[in-house]
DNA sequence: AGCACGCCGACT
DNA sequence: GTCGGCGTGCTC
């Protein structure tokens, strides 16, 4: 008998040994029991020296034969748990599709070949048997007949391998890797992208970090797709990450067509099957290319070799509850472990990668290329402290507006804010609605005549009068993009015009519907939310307006400025990228503001310059790292109390900065009362070793049972 | 997280 | 008299 360690997915800080007669690989899946209830769970040590004083349970069942998380995979999370400082029972679930979870058998693609008897064997001795001769002929034509084959053969078809199976001319065994067909001539690149494939290129088996810095349509793209043919036509595996909106069919298409393979895509709304086939797939070395969101960088691959992070920069890649990882970060980690390049592309870099290159720790790849015909757009500054702006709408603007839809040409603006209003106001009393369950106001909806809270979804119907002296003549303060498609309406009577924002395009299918509206001109001037800033290109869009950029420049969050810039270089790439040169107007109450000047030029470098600085000086990251302790509770205090004490265990040393607790940007959200505490230091080895220290008496602090909590390593932002 | 045990209010 | 509210304690 031995004790072998398991991890389950439960919420605790700790593993559980079992005795079993003989030892087994980590990465196993186990059936153990746990109180009263049976779980799956993962061997991570066996042998193991059991923890004294306790009789050990005995396994109950061990459900894989081959381990279902391999060394490497192993390494990766164990690192994961502890960097996050994470329950590694809930990091290692976490890496797992679904099904695998639960404890299903992991998905085995089968298929068939020839035995050396049906090698060896004559049409002839099928005699009548005309389909079984017609299925032999046709297995050893190809040489193997996978499970995909059989199902295009139609459902006939099955009998009769289980017939050739029964005679022993057929058998079962591994099935291929799919075919690669590629088309080496369907790429050509320009000199500038022939340069950045030849430094990845020749990085190929060892580590090296590169940042692969252009604007939109600079090509990265098709950079990518030279790496990943080279990875593909040399029998190895690439994995390549994109942010939640970048995966779309168009992309897999493109990808599979240039490169003559079947890509494997993970991401949300993936069939749970479907989640777990490619997975299996890609574990076993059969799929080339893996292309998936956040969570796909825990997928398993034999001979990975390469791995792309696409729009690096963008948040989504930051899981932002329980395992709050970040998959760049772990993806960089990952390509060091297995001594292979990594690739991170953007066109508005991260400053933590951007720092990085400046430092010669990444290779900086620059494609400043645009390719033929292919001007930047003009940025103009409109100062709604001279312009007045009616209806979210200056003089400048509409003048803009009128111009570009009187030439027939299309035009789009920008308003981070759906709704009529943000904000109901009285101003006889100064009530303003709030939400009951948030400490945020409510946002006027006139089309269903409705207040809603967006942070927490809390609805009620529009009030006619106010509530608390009965004044009939409630304000509606601010604009949001109804209030803009309104004003539209009035200033451009006759132009075609359409919202986009989460209340008027619920679905996908309605979506694609507007998109092919506007792409066949059916739509002079489109209003909408960030929904649209991505991926789309409209050629005939010639214009794009941005109502308000105010946010990104004293926002509350360290990051807002970076964000803002992202945001623009990406909302002013919808401009003009036909033949047309495109022209971008944002209105600002700030025209003064130092980060504008680069932003007009849409001058990253310059940008990043700036930012950087400003970072230095107020001690933000990439010049610090932080560690970010949030807690909510519905008890007013009940947080705030909880990070006190967790505080009075802290006693970091001099290089740790431990901040005050702060009540959270938005102290009350969904009924619950939020604050945080925020630890930085220079030295992020020095925050790791404090944090391992300090956790672990957080987590068993008395109050800690009382309130929701998590810790937040590298927080993407402060909110 | 689950799932127990455990001690105080409104119901067949 | 019970059914059930969720407080707190434990799981190899």
């Amino acid at each position: 008998m031995v004790a072998i360690r398991v991890s389950l997915p439960v919420p605790l800080r700790r593993s559980f040994d079992y005795e079993h007669e003989h030892p087994l690989i980590p990465g196993v899946r186990v059936r153990v029991p746990l109180g009263r209830r049976v779980l799956t769970g993962i061997v991570i040590e066996a042998p193991t020296d059991p923890v004294p004083g306790i009789t050990l349970r005995a396994i109950l069942e061990v459900i894989d034969r081959e381990p279902l998380l391999s060394s490497e995979q192993l390494r990766l999370l164990r690192f994961a748990a502890d960097y996050y400082h994470h329950p590694l029972g809930e990091v290692l679930f976490a890496a797992l599709p679904a099904a695998l979870k639960r404890g299903d058998e992991p998905i085995v693609p089968r298929a068939y070949g020839l035995t050396a008897m049906g090698l060896a064997a004559d049409a002839r001795r099928f005699g009548r048997a005309r389909r079984q001769a017609a299925l032999w002929g046709a297995i050893k034509e190809a040489g193997v007949l996978t499970e995909s084959d059989l199902k295009a053969l139609g459902s006939g078809s099955r009998p009769v391998l289980r017939a050739l199976m029964a005679q022993g001319l057929v058998c079962e065994r591994e099935a291929p890797v799919p075919g690669s067909s590629l088309r080496p001539d369907g790429l050509v690149l320009r000199p500038d992208q022939r340069v950045a494939s030849g430094s990845v290129r020749e990085a190929f088996g060892t580590f090296a970090a590169f940042l692969l810095f252009g604007v939109t349509g600079s090509g990265k793209t098709e950079v990518y797709l030279d790496l990943l043919a080279e990875v593909v036509a040399t029998g190895r595996q690439a994995l390549v990450l994109v942010p939640e909106i970048g995966l779309t069919p168009q992309l897999v298409a493109r990808f599979e067509a240039r490169l003559g393979t079947a890509i494997g895509t993970l991401h949300s709304a993936c069939a749970a099957g479907e989640r777990s086939r490619v997975w299996s797939a890609a574990a076993a070395g059969r799929l080339p290319v893996v292309v998936g969101t956040r969570s796909a960088v825990f997928t398993p691959m034999k001979r990975l070799s390469l791995v792309i992070v696409d729009e690096e920069h963008d948040a989504s890649f930051k899981q932002q509850d329980g395992f709050r990882y970040h998959a760049r970060d772990l993806a960089v980690w990952r390509a060091k472990g297995l001594q292979i390049p990594v690739v991170l592309g953007s066109a508005t870099p991260s400053l933590e990668s951007y720092r990085h290159a400046r430092e010669g720790r990444y290779r900086l790849l620059a494609l400043p290329d645009r390719g033929p015909a292919r001007a930047l757009p003009s940025v103009r500054l409109i100062d709604l402290g001279r312009e007045r702006a009616r209806d979210g709408l200056s003089g400048p603007l509409l003048a803009a507006l009128r111009e570009h839809v009187a030439r027939g040409e299309q035009a789009l603006l920008f308003l981070n804010r759906r709704g009529y209003a943000p904000v109901l106001f009285c101003p006889q009393c100064r009530w303003h609605a709030p939400c009951d369950r948030c400490g945020s106001r409510l946002t006027v909806h006139l089309g269903d005549r409705r207040l809603r809270c967006h942070h927490c979804g809390h609805e009620r119907p529009l009030p006619t009068s106010c509530p608390a002296c009965g004044h009939e003549g409630l304000a509606r303060v601010g604009d949001g993009t109804e209030r803009v498609e309104e004003g539209l309406r009035r200033a451009l009577p006759g132009a075609r015009i359409a919202r986009v924002d989460r209340d008027t395009t619920g679905s996908r299918l309605a979506f694609d519907a507007l998109l092919r509206k506007v792409r066949g001109h059916e739509i002079d001037v489109l209003v909408g939310t960030q929904m649209l800033a991505k991926g789309h290109d409209f050629p005939n869009m010639t214009l794009v307006g941005v109502i308000h950029a105010d946010q990104g420049l004293h926002g509350n969050d360290f990051r807002a400025d970076e964000q803002l810039f992202a945001q623009i270089v990406q909302v002013a790439g919808r401009a003009g990228r036909g033949e047309r040169p495109g022209q971008v107007l944002i209105q600002t109450h700030h025209p003064a503001h130092p980060l504008w000047a680069p932003l007009a030029r849409l001058d990253y470098e310059a940008f990043a310059d700036v930012a950087l600085q400003e970072r230095r000086e107020t001690a933000f990251p990439p010049y610090t790292h932080c560690a970010l302790l949030r807690a909510e509770a519905r008890k007013p205090d009940m947080a705030m109390r909880f990070l006190e004490a967790a505080r009075r265990l802290g006693a970091p040393p001099p290089e740790i900065t431990l901040g005050c607790i702060l009540p959270a940007v938005l102290a009350r959200r969904a009924g619950y009362h939020r604050a945080q505490l925020l630890a930085t230091s220079t030295k992020r080895a020095a925050l790791q070793s404090w944090l391992k220290a300090w956790l672990p008496r957080v987590a068993e602090s008395p109050l800690a049972a009382q309130v929701r909590w998590s810790l937040d390593v590298d927080p993407y932002s402060l909110f």
